[in-house]
DNA sequence: CGGCAATTTGATATCCATCAATCGGTGTGG
DNA sequence: CCACACCGATTGATGGATATCAAATTGCCG
């Protein structure tokens, strides 16, 4: 799955001087069920990590940023398919090298082992999302979690940075409903509300600036992005 | 979060001659926030991992059976909460011991590296669950995975087994509900459901006979816990 | 037998999904 | 430059699934 790279997560030197891939929105990177010989690590563009179901259905497990890292598994096969949200530009490594990386270098071994931590962390709060709280409650840590993201990709410490003032939303509603467990039309609502609010104001569709953010992580409950605690272990 | 145990997996035997506690329902083992010193394996007894929003909403992330790891963190603090649910006995390790076992032995830190992605494949199942499924094929989801994991700790090989034909449903309507995001009438509701198509027949409220296995795997769509792969995996 | 807690069932309300129409950009051809 | 078509987003009207509130039932323990 992907998460954040620490700017000292060693192992991720396999990539350097690696093979690069260009990708146009909507190529698919992995496909569901194919070897899993590869990883990649984004350099630039937005990726989305997603499984789907044998009737159609679809969930986004996961967006992807720049630096981060895909292609984990615990077995032979990829159980998931990422394919481009934006054009992105990915490196990849053959998974035998970065294995034979880890089994030689144990500091390498932990930064991996920390990063995969912070993955199965992030998940939890997307588990919890998906069965505590209502679709404005959703939408809210969505916008919280991409400030969040464009934050650390941008490497933002200052929290009220004028940077952070407008959100961008680079995947389409559809693709927000299939992360959040609601439907397109839902999230347009849930959008409305939360501008009726007051909390957020729609620039354009996929711009969207916050308003109130002490309202809006109130409504998003325990999963404050900003919180001291994983901004220290984010941007450590 | 927790896992199987492999039979070999070696960093286990940190536990060795450890100290072990006994839970009794509700005594809570791990409180959120307190610092993550501590690691434990479960020798027996059901335990349940939660966490809880500033409004008392609670989300169960994962029950936990015998020899599952629970402990995992990426940061010094638990973010999670564990509690028995029926009476148990773990076994404790100083985190501190489980790491330099893990820097000493690459062997050791191979195999914790596998659990922690397994752990993360189930909890990609569990996002699909509550992204995309309905009621009552949440429920169909979950009673497969309490099969599976009888089938897993009492190590059978045979999926008609008969001992296999009836599930044993050791946690409260409330806990399933808060597993499977929903409230617990809804439960019972799904309960109905499933035995008026014939599909389960509740034997008393703790225990339920699995009538039609193909129709409920169906049902559950693509997380059949069965599934020759995730098995292989699991038992190997 | 009596009482308490968990579960089940029933009636109603709420939220989100569905179906359908409109709006708003963007690109193309006249 | 403007008319038109297309696609994603929004809005509206309605339906359905789950939540909520309340009562009845079951099982369990003293």
């Amino acid at each position: 799955m992907a998460d954040l790279r620490l700017p000292n997560d060693v192992f991720l030197d396999v990539f350097r001087g690696a093979a690069t891939r260009e990708l146009a929105p909507g190529e698919v990177l992995i496909h569901a069920g194919q070897p899993a010989d590869q990883v990649f690590n984004i350099e630039s563009g937005v990726l989305m990590l997603y499984r789907t179901g044998t009737d159609g259905r679809r969930q986004v497990l996961s967006f992807l940023f720049r630096d981060n890292f895909v292609g984990l598994s615990a077995t032979d096969a990829y159980f998931f398919s990422v394919e481009a949200v934006t054009p992105a530009r990915v490196v990849v490594c053959p998974r035998r090298v970065l294995n034979e990386r880890l089994a030689r270098d144990p500091a390498a071994e932990q930064a991996f082992l920390n990063m995969v931590f912070r993955v199965l962390e992030d998940i939890l709060d997307v588990v919890y999302s998906l069965g505590q709280r209502t679709a404005s409650e959703r939408l809210a840590v969505f916008l919280l979690y991409l400030r969040h993201w464009k934050r650390l990709t941008d490497t933002i410490a200052d929290d009220a940075h004028p940077s952070l003032g407008a959100v961008q939303v680079p995947m389409g509603r559809e693709d927000i409903a299939d992360f959040l467990g609601l439907k397109k039309e839902t999230v347009s609502r849930s959008f409305r509300e939360l501008e009726q609010a007051g909390l957020i104001h729609r620039l354009d569709s996929h711009t969207v600036r916050l308003d109130d953010l002490p309202r809006l992580r109130q409504l998003a409950g325990i999963s404050d992005f900003a919180s001291p605690r994983r901004l220290a272990s984010a941007l450590r």
